[in-house]
DNA sequence: TATAATACTATACAACACATAGTATGAAAT
DNA sequence: ATTTCATACTATGTGTTGTATAGTATTATA
């Protein structure tokens, strides 16, 4: 998938994955495996954007001796994502313009 | 509409608004209008672009005693439309993750 | 005579996906 | 016993792209 193509989904990706359950660092590319690659140098600048706008908090958790960051979304955040959903209705016209162009050359 | 999320898909956008016929910079914007919003910053660097990548070739009529460029699209500019499509594919995978997570949080 | 529409160029900026590299621990494999 | 792998995160730098802003120049309209 072309990189540009991603920008705006990856963020609001990783906030919906949130929803169910908070998460950490590793296991939220391990979840999102299905749906769309992303990597270590990706998601952790997404996640530290997330939290510095406030659609995240997270709370630190010991396991085996070093410190797990858990993620969980906010109100805030929640609201992002319902951005995003009616944003990506105007992205579905622009497609459908160019799957009609296409037809029509057809 | 968020920025972010335009990108990758005005360039083809573009493309696809070629496919009827030849068009120029500024009726280009307008045949444009009733789809995505578009700026002449951003449409005449997305221009060169296309060209530079042989997506689009171009020449000159002139109109009222000045230089008119005409662009036209290539073979090339056709299949980069055809993997639009197939990346816009994925693209919805996403979208879809998103909302259901959104319904299944309700 | 000023304004709007037409038509394009040039410069600079910020956001973001990603590569690469580094740090550090515990478990499994050879 | 030592390497490798999985886990878990940080830091730095780069290229693409949408957009703001500004400049140039012509013709038509108010």
């Amino acid at each position: 998938m072309e990189v540009q193509l991603k920008r705006g989904s990856l963020e609001v990706c990783v906030l919906a994955s949130l929803l169910r359950e908070d998460s950490y660092g590793y296991k939220i590319i391990q979840s999102l495996q299905n749906v769309v690659e992303i990597s270590e140098s990706t998601l952790y600048p997404i996640l530290r954007r997330l939290e510095a706008s406030d659609c995240l908090k997270f709370y630190s958790v010991e396991h085996n001796g070093r410190l797990r960051k858990f993620y969980s979304i906010t109100d805030k955040g929640k609201d992002r994502i319902k951005e995003y959903l009616q944003d990506f209705q105007e992205l579905m016209n622009i497609f459908n313009y160019i799957a009609k162009e296409v037809r029509n050359d057809d």
